[in-house]
DNA sequence: ATGGGGGCCTGCCGGC
DNA sequence: TGCCGGCAGGCCCCCA
């Protein structure tokens, strides 16, 4: 489910119950989620201060006072959710568990932050924290998005001579770390960009102009607090609110939003996903 | 090296 | 009301 925009918002609504906060407990009711967990998992972050908070694409990373680091990635399905009251201002009570509860984490701030992953597509790991660049699942990781390393000559150089789709392309990790398939189509749709054209057969500025928009994309959503389709929460459990910004993501048969276009929105499946577009702005 | 497809899981929705 | 197929935001791994 959760790309970056998700992610991040949910990485800023856990603030203020983790950063600097110490696990007083961290509850593992399961062995694994998509892998093993670690070895004594739950005995190496009992204890612990959060430091701090990073995100790296999808990759939640909580860097810990004992020189580790907890990685988290929500999979399709995956939920970080706040009970308690950080502060200990006001009376509160934390929800009954729910199905799918696997890990949970007892602050000492009486806060409590319950990992909740139905499909369990979602991962934790410890490492070292000095270790976490080459930790097997950040290494390959291609630029982020809205940092300084992104940028259009970037881009370019990794889509000379791929025979791949757009669509492919932008959902490469390699290339750009943090878009999946919600905003692969939006990027797609305002740049003008056919899901289904060769990414070597894009002229360079086109290419070049992708930048500003997936950047623009992402930092909207990021303002709205995600998408909310199925299953995604803040991690207060609110909702975000993007998903009524879609131009393409979901609307097929639906009219398409460019001015004077008569068009409606097309589903083709590339991969096993489907490509939301407009076959007569994306070319 | 590159590109395509399978599989991991559960839940939900629509159709019959 | 119940069953079944199809579909879902990710990503690793295998094969050609």
């Amino acid at each position: 489910m959760p790309e970056l925009p998700e992610v991040e918002t949910v990485r800023r609504g856990l603030i203020p119950a983790m950063e600097g906060a110490v696990i007083a407990h961290a509850q593992v009711n399961r062995p694994d989620l998509r892998w093993p967990f670690p070895e004594r998992m739950a005995e190496r972050l009992t204890g612990a201060r959060v430091e701090r908070l990073r995100r790296r694409s999808k990759y939640i990373l909580a860097d810990l006072s004992s020189g580790e680091t907890l990685l988290i990635h929500l999979g399709m399905s995956g939920r970080m959710l706040i009970s308690g009251d950080p502060l200990g201002q006001f009376v509160h009570q934390h929800p009954a568990a729910q199905k799918h509860d696997h890990v949970v984490f007892h602050m000492e701030n009486g806060a409590r932050v319950t990992f909740n992953d139905p499909r369990r597509f979602g991962a934790m790991d410890l490492m070292v924290t000095d270790d976490a660049p080459a930790h097997k699942l950040l290494a390959a990781l291609g630029p982020e998005p809205l940092g300084n390393d992104f940028h259009e000559a970037i881009l370019v150089a990794a889509f000379k001579g791929r025979n791949t789709p757009a669509k492919s392309a932008l959902l490469d990790q390699r290339i750009v770390a943090g878009l999946g398939n919600i905003y692969v189509c939006e990027t797609l749709f305002r740049a003008g960009i056919s899901p289904k054209r060769k990414a070597g057969r894009i002229a360079a500025p086109r290419v070049a102009a992708m930048v500003p928009i997936i950047r623009t994309v992402l930092e909207e959503a990021i303002e709205a607090g995600g998408s909310s389709l199925r299953d995604f929460r803040q991690a207060d459990g609110e909702l975000g609110y993007f998903q009524h910004s879609f131009d393409v993501y979901g609307r097929e048969g639906q009219p398409c939003r460019s001015e004077g276009c008569t068009a409606t929105i097309a589903r083709v499946v590339q991969s096993g996903r489907s490509s939301f577009y407009c076959p007569n702005c994306q070319r």
